[in-house]
DNA sequence: GTCTATATACGGATAGAC
DNA sequence: GTCTATCCGTATATAGAC
């Protein structure tokens, strides 16, 4: 597939991407394997509860249970799902539902706990491996951008269902944004500390940035049908921060 | 109140406010007149389907169920909102209500079809003053940022509770989204036309100031307890999306 | 115009059969 | 492990009093 990115903002694209360290195909396999063990802590944090003894069928059944339950919320909400809609989706019976969790609530957090983990392990293990401020800032990008698109219904589902949340889960979400946002804002300081970013707001810029990163998951059937491709994608959001962070960016 | 956005981004303050012909407290007002006429053809819209026949009790009313479903709406889901919700919050019983729509499904198009027609009489009203392409864009994006706050709860509203409108609904609420990314793409080509603005991908570059407007608005909450007011963040917005688009942004 | 009382339906959750 | 049948609470919408 050839990267249409290129022709309109010349001179970021290819070699970039090899330095971020990995395709986007290669990201994939990588959160696929991953949300494997997370399925398997989510049983394990659960065992007490769960009343499904073999360790297959629980695991084949809860998978089936949380992507049926963010294809359903995500098409008419969290609150409007109901068990009779989850039974007709994974198959099962409501009362054989009820024997992987004891309610909507326990079901959401369920769901909520492992996803999150799992995004926080992924971010942990792929970034922090530049100290170059402006490797930094684009890997920043891509990688969230690669995490939103291997995760896109998750991501969706979590922006839109935050006030839906109980005041914990609430505010594990709420932290968890800020702490993106911190992310970048370091990134910023550190790279107008040393004169490769130009002196502007970092939490404000830094905020701009999540919300350029957010519309590609909110927005994603518009770009689907543009045929913008999330490595294009990535190319234009960096060339777009660059553009006002950037000392000396009007340079390609 | 001092602008704090001018230490920020120099160059971009008090005298582009000025052009963009109003303030953001004249603004509100405008709104507010608006309204009680929008509030008028609503009522004569639906005169068949409400009972009430006095007027004044008929709008004043109106008003109150609006605001409340809202206000109810925005912290737990249209879907969430019990007609008893609404019964409390505007101190009419639920008999009471039903006299003034059909349903909870005629409620949300009625509120709907008022305020998309508020927004769009207000936007039509307000932009296009200005030939010259810098001053369009910085126009567009201040008018814009000004309506959504002004109305910030229907703005929300709608934005998270598209998934739940009726498919003709939904369909008018995408092309009104669409309509104002089209409004900035038409800025952005007519001024790298003129050679004012770089070669750019027009629409990719009107979705990210769209995603950068409407992230005002759907995070009000952090920007009241950062105390960044409406104008300072129309000064930064500007100043990030001329430093990608506009030739020789840098000057300042 | 607005209220209270109510019919009717739907959703969450459980019991007990297989 | 999973199913069917069912209880019970809550929600929409309406009828009829004031």
């Amino acid at each position: 597939m050839p990267e249409q990115g290129s022709a309109v903002v010349p001179g970021i694209s290819r070699s970039l991407r090899v330095q971020s360290g990995m395709s986007f195909a290669d990201f994939e396999r990588l959160v696929r394997a991953s949300r494997e063990d997370a399925l398997r802590d989510t049983l394990a944090r659960h065992r007490h509860a769960i009343q499904v003894k073999n360790e297959q069928t629980a695991i084949r059944n809860l998978e089936r249970i949380f992507s049926a339950t963010l294809k359903i919320s995500n098409e008419k909400g969290f609150q409007a799902m109901s068990i009779r809609d989850l039974s007709k989706e994974t198959g099962l019976s409501t009362g054989a539902l009820y024997s992987y969790f004891s309610g909507k609530d326990e079901l959401l957090t369920m769901l909520q706990q492992q996803e999150r983990d799992l995004v926080q392990r992924i971010l942990l293990e792929r970034i922090g491996e530049h100290s170059d401020p402006t490797e930094r800032l684009r890997t920043a990008i891509r990688i969230h951008l690669y995490l939103s698109e291997a995760m896109q219904p998750w991501f969706y589902f979590s922006y839109m269902e935050a006030k839906n949340l109980s005041s914990s889960e609430r505010k594990k979400a709420v932290s968890s944004e800020l702490y993106t946002e911190e992310i970048f804002a370091d990134i910023l300081r550190n790279g107008q500390k040393s004169g490769v970013f130009k002196k502007r707001d970092p939490l404000l810029t830094a905020g701009i940035i999540k919300a350029i990163l957010q519309d590609w998951y909110l927005k994603r059937s518009k770009f689907a049908r543009r045929q913008v491709s999330v490595n294009k994608y990535a190319d234009f959001a960096i060339a777009f921060v660059e553009a006002f962070c950037r000392e000396h960016s009007g340079a390609y």
